[in-house]
DNA sequence: CATGTAATGTTATATTATTACATTAATAAA
DNA sequence: TTTATTAATGTAATAATATAACATTACATG
């Protein structure tokens, strides 16, 4: 898997070239003129470039970004600064972060897999 | 707004009793015997009770859990462990994250105003 | 008891995501 | 180079999640 398809590469594409999370229907309407033609298409691409750590799900929205970094992996410690007035979307790592979680985890027995931070707020721009 | 309304109580008794997040539509099934006929009328009180921190919203499950606190407001340092297995949820709160997350806000000039942390792994149980 | 706000009931529909199954492409092992 | 295997595709249908719209009823409070 050294390359990506042309579905892959066309959603990832597109993702990139966008400032804010896009959705999956989105990425459907804008990718159909390029070929794309269903959802299921959609979803397999973004599965498998989620997977790649090349894109990230915003659960609070229902959302997909490309990722910022060069690639991710699922265990690292990213999380995101998200305005909502203008939708801009902030990728970021913070090690103390997932210490901290992952200290905490330990005291209730927990095995920490992966996470999800969402941080919904206004951006330097909008307040 | 001293007391729950009727679809209000009988949607946040069936989240206490239960011990996993539970689905919009779960929920619907379970208390069309009690009355409640609709998905909008599952939403409005789900709503109305996240809205008062008895209840909150599993992004990455799209679930539901009632508040195990007393009574979280919006700004708390709410945050999530998640079994992968067993589905068991865990809610805790943290200072120190969340002063850390604000401190990161802070830094990029971002107004913090809510999250969403959701971390998975296996309880003590499960692993 | 009038008035405004909150909640309800009901129907329809929008949005998000998956299943299933047949086919083609790419990789790599014999 | 054929064959086996895995990855990706195409297509249609449908499941799961969530909201819109509008008419009505309950209810707090001035």
């Amino acid at each position: 898997m050294l390359e990506l398809s042309f579905n892959q590469e066309t959603v990832h594409k597109l993702l990139q070239a966008s400032d804010k999370p896009l959705k999956a229907y989105n990425i459907l309407f804008e990718t159909q003129k390029l070929g794309i033609k269903s959802p299921t298409q959609v979803y397999r691409a973004l599965d498998k470039l989620i997977e790649l750590g090349k894109v990230h799900k915003i659960e609070s929205k229902n959302a997909f970004v490309a990722c910022s970094k060069i690639n991710c992996s699922n265990q690292n410690s990213t999380f995101f600064l998200i305005c909502d007035t203008c939708e801009n979307i902030i990728e970021l790592e913070d090690q103390k972060i997932t210490d901290q979680l992952n200290k905490t985890c330990e005291q209730y027995g927990s095995k920490y897999k992966n996470h999800t931070i969402e941080i919904s707020g206004t951006c330097s721009d909008c307040n």
